[in-house]
DNA sequence: GATAACTCGTACACAGGTGTTCAAGTTTGG
DNA sequence: CCAAACTTGAACACCTGTGTACGAGTTATC
């Protein structure tokens, strides 16, 4: 879609909408392996010229934006499937099972977002898929399974950031990839569990 | 101290190890305020000409490298005067008021490291800090106060990543400075516990 | 099939960084 | 005090990337 001068918007040729999907679909890929991707790689990936990218979009930091929203709108398809009913515990072992590879594949095009957009953007960006996990744990605190002293943002935030870590230790061979999923879940819920009590020694 | 043909160390002048000192001390401020710092941008911090830097650092590569070895081994000084001993969920709690301040400062360091230095060499820089916690934890296992499901490593880099997820939230302002310590301590302590059972449910 | 949209390679101007060389000064240490 | 060590700015060669301009060719669309 192109903004006219009345606000209109003026369909794309069909040509001009396979090369911004190429672009698009090329972009993720290359800053998926390298974040610091320029923007010749992207358009030798796509099978486009350099120009044609700068012809769809204006700058650098655009294309990794759209990148980067791409990337999301593709990842929450696959997790509208992940049953969230049920024990709030199984609920999200089962969104962390989805949720991952996710988080995995693309920590490389994260880097290269966060090193050209705003903080503020990412946030935006990554407003929808974390208001999925907010909204479980919420039940879940209301169901009396998760803590509820520390804040539902922090929570997430951790789970975010554990997965990360999964990624880490696998890219750097201390982790196999089909362990991955049973130690971030093994994690997580003993992080989000209530303090069962302050101290509880068994003898020693 | 330079290795001569013979492999003998001769002394420095005076004046040159006050510009190594410099040069790793503006390294480090400038590189842990922005991970892309130029060697230009860190000889003018360390008050020096650019081709001083190259005198003493063949390369920008070595002298980042030079950089976290620097900041970590200051950083274990301050470590050294943590009571580790005890109960090892206090002790974990004291190691980690100290430690994370130090990974907060130090995170765009550690950044610009990634991205210049192999993993390999990134992990033995942190060998030794690393150490300190591994053991620990493994006192922790033996004492039954901390969940032996899961390889120290692993929950060692869980520890390390929560610490990196609370410096970033308070990058964003998302969390207070004087909170992040408290709200690291109780999601480390719930992670590392012992499964207290199977599935607690109160009711419900 | 004509016209507007799109693509392509080449070329250019520009910015910024790296690492080296040099010749001239300054400092240190014996 | 003097020779060696050290520092310095300027200049240079080099590379990589960005974004723009242009002209010629190709393709969709009505």
């Amino acid at each position: 879609m192109v903004e006219t001068a009345q606000g209109k918007t003026a369909a794309r040729r069909a040509d001009a909408q396979r090369s911004i999907a190429a672009i698009l679909q090329a972009a993720v890929e290359a800053l998926s392996r390298n974040p610091e991707a320029s923007v010749s790689e992207i358009a030798k990936i796509a099978g486009v010229g350099r120009v044609t990218v700068y012809g769809h979009f204006p700058n650098r930091g655009d294309l990794v934006d759209a990148a980067l929203a791409h990337a999301i709108e593709q990842g929450e398809v696959s997790l509208d499937d992940v049953d969230l009913t049920g024990d709030p515990r199984e609920a999200l072992t089962r969104l962390i099972d989805s949720s991952w590879q996710l988080v995995d594949r693309s920590r490389s095009l994260l880097q290269a977002a966060q090193s050209v957009l705003p903080p503020s953007r990412i946030r935006a960006l990554h407003a929808s898929p974390a208001e999925r996990v907010q909204k479980l744990v919420e039940r879940g605190r209301d169901e009396g399974v998760f803590r509820t002293d520390l804040p539902t943002e922090w929570l997430v935030g951790v789970m975010h950031s554990v997965m990360h870590h999964a990624a880490d230790e696998i890219n750097a061979d201390r982790l196999a990839a089909d362990q991955a999923a049973g130690y971030i879940a093994a994690t997580v819920l003993a992080a989000f569990s209530p303090i069962s009590s302050p101290s509880a020694e068994p003898r020693s």
